[in-house]
DNA sequence: AGTATTACTAAGCGAATGCTTAGAAATTAA
DNA sequence: TTAATTTCTAAGCATTCGCTTAGTAATACT
């Protein structure tokens, strides 16, 4: 009764957020979208309805992809897999080309509390995630502890890594290693 | 034989300066430079050449700012100057209204390598510098350590101190003292 | 006072921004 | 095949972007 879409939502979507990743929101214009998603204007709008909506959209893709490294703390153990996490996060950031760092980072750093509710929603939540999984796998080496005090080094642990992406976009890799190094050697 | 600006550039600057910080690179523009600076655009291009170099004044200018606190520093001892610099500098990037931070760490952040050269060199002088004052300090308290241990202890709170200031835009100010408590407890 | 020099106002430049729309092309149900 | 429905192309909308420029006002030296 209609004609079909050219295009799959969730593989123009991915293409979408490499692109926000690399540039910042403000810096992404629609006809680079257009260019970047193979599809144009129109169907940009009729998918998404707007520059913001393409964002909204970018984010939670983003936080797909990162489950994928949240399940492999899950797997491991303790401060160990926590550690790893650090590592494999580190890894991640670097994968795209260009100014790199954490989406969610660079939204926080280039929006901040500007940032559309829905967005800032979807980010805090990857955040308390996050601090929820930490939380857990320190328990894993500290039975002894109370849950407030965990909850501190989760805290600790969640700023510690927002630096680390922030300090990797200038700083050499060894400095990352120490720094990752230093800060569980702490814990 | 001429008329006399009615500005003053080092002033001007100052109020620039503010809207970048608050509002980034990109989504301040010229039009609202020139409300805020309170001169028009022709004078905005007779005294800094471009949008660009309105910037990088504002950078040096941020860098005279932050260099009061890091004299700071250089009159406390030992660690707990370095601390006391934690909790100035995120006072100090709290003072301006709206998103704040610090405007290196925004700049590098949504800018990434893409920053202009001019502004890169500005702005890793100062990290640097700041390094070589920690550097300088943990001396003070720990006489025996090597030149690299110590070279690693301040890069280590050179990441920490960006992972706060990103920290602080999003999350609470007892989690910011406990990362500050944490982070020095480990040295 | 006359003149040269600089700083101002205000209008406007082409290009890019996010977003819309008229009309053609494709698809499916009757 | 026809008709209904959706997706596409591509042109264009008003607005804003960074930047420039013609013309006027102010200043300092002769």
């Amino acid at each position: 009764m209609a004609r079909k879409k050219a295009y799959v939502e969730e593989q123009v979507i991915e293409k979408a957020m490499n692109l926000f990743w690399r540039n910042g929101y403000e810096s992404t214009s629609v006809r680079m979208l257009e260019n970047e998603m193979g599809i144009n204007q129109f169907s940009i709008y009729a998918s998404f309805g707007s520059k913001q909506g393409v964002f909204k959209a970018s984010i939670k893709c983003y936080r797909g992809k990162l489950k994928q490294l949240v399940d492999d703390i899950k797997s491991g153990h303790g401060k160990t897999a926590i550690k790893e996490y650090f590592y494999a996060f580190n890894r991640f950031a670097k994968q795209n080309i260009g100014q790199g760092g954490c989406l969610i980072n660079n939204t926080f750093s280039e929006l901040g509390a500007k940032a559309p509710a829905e967005v800032m929603v979807e980010m805090m939540a990857f955040v308390n995630e996050l601090k929820a999984v930490f939380q857990q796998k320190l328990r894993q080496d500290d039975v002894a502890s109370s849950d407030e005090y965990l909850a501190k080094q989760a805290s600790f642990l969640l700023v510690a890594i927002q630096g680390m992406v922030v300090a990797s976009k200038v700083m050499a890799d060894s400095e990352i290693e120490n720094f990752v190094e230093m800060t569980f050697s702490s814990l």
